[in-house]
DNA sequence: CTCGCACTTACACCGTTTGAAAGGATAAAT
DNA sequence: ATTTATCCTTTCAAACGGTGTAAGTGCGAG
């Protein structure tokens, strides 16, 4: 998974601002178009999404809308309008925050980095029972240490950082892993069945992992 | 706990601030000093700080780093200096977001209101007393859950989405099914009547779900 | 009153989910 | 290099629940 997509069409701009964000180690891609934005974001994922708003064909309120539509990956709105409407706009649609341009290098990159420490920077996640370290890549269940496979680590963490959010199979393993196979359905499955194995009282009847019928799955919002 | 807490020592500022938030059903205290705040603060919590930073006293960025140390509560800054300085020093000490004075009500309200979604997951349709959430996809009546199958909730979002203006059932199948089958008529009168026997006091007489004769249906517009 | 549209009901089909289990891949150990 | 163990992927079959179809009934408009 990329850390941060950004979506420009000025590719002087972004090459700029890529250079920074490669300094500060961040893995970036970029796309110059919202339709090109979301294919990315299909296959690749993203931890951030820089969003220009003007932008040729699709707006960038549309990819804002159909990002949030699956996931709650942060999106930080970039517009060239100082107009109110742009800004409650993105707001509205669930954008994390926006900055105008032309905009100072130093506050995007500390609104980059805060965004990061915000929604990453928690190193555990407590939710009823459980306590998930991403940086130990470690769970505990009432202090018991549950051992967890690389995969199971990572679908557990994807679903509990959008907790209460249903997030479609396609959704899930395109983040995971990667890009689209054969019978990726089952795959993904089988791994859930693993997951409540370990994390659920009674795996028969999932309290944690809940299935979202037709769509996916989600973890249990409280 | 309180929903919001205000930090504010201009009085008159921050009443106005209440009145608009209260009128969005969002509990709220307010402190007029630093200390004040971080003793609200320690009593009664918050799940939202709203911080200025010019304060009698221990200013703001003291109380946004007392607050840091002890939990991840959302704080948005407000702050009337336009000065870099400022927003870089409140963004690296963890703050969720900033505004500058004097500011727009209806980009703070915008604001508040994003940091809510984000953080507790409250993005809700409200229609008289259906609860309609289409991030986890659940419908609630009266703080009890509906359960819902995939096309009864697409169905019933797009014509709560479209509340009170009658959609053809050409659309309305147009949109969840994709495209036009041949007996596409009854599908849809089938689910709707699926819906009304959930949602409807009394299905035999609708008063959400109102059939428009020789067009199709629409969500009382109340 | 009559016609046509909407509603109801029941049933059969199909897709999704689930569980178990075998075969492959990968990494660690000898 | 070979063995061993662990993890990942794939497959299959069975059960469940959702979905669409069709026929009969009811109801509103003209």
């Amino acid at each position: 998974m990329t850390d941060i997509l950004i979506v420009e069409d000025n590719k002087e701009l972004a090459n700029l601002l890529c250079d920074f964000l490669r300094m500060e180690n961040y893995t970036v891609s970029v796309a110059e178009s919202g339709e090109k934005a979301l294919s990315l974001y299909e296959k690749y994922g993203a931890r951030l999404v820089v969003l220009d708003i003007m932008l040729p064909g699709m707006d960038g309120f549309a990819v804002c809308r159909k990002i949030r539509e699956e996931s709650n990956t942060p999106i930080l709105i970039v517009s060239a309008k100082t107009g109110k409407e742009d800004k409650l706009n993105g707001l509205t649609l669930g954008a994390d925050d926006y900055i105008e341009k032309p905009y100072d290098i130093d506050i995007m990159l500390a609104k980059i980095s805060g965004i990061f420490k915000r929604r990453y920077g928690v190193d555990e996640y407590v939710c009823g029972d459980l306590r998930i370290n991403k940086a130990t890549r470690t769970v505990y269940k009432n202090d018991v240490q549950l051992e967890m496979t690389a995969k199971e680590f990572d679908l557990l963490s994807l679903l509990v950082e959008n907790k209460g959010k249903a997030l479609s199979k396609e959704y899930l393993f395109n983040q995971i892993w990667g890009s689209d196979s054969f019978s990726e359905q089952q795959t993904l499955t089988v791994h859930i069945k693993w997951l409540r194995q370990k994390i659920e009282e009674d795996p028969k009847n999932p309290e944690k992992i809940l299935t979202v019928w037709g769509v996916g799955y989600k973890y249990e919002s409280i």
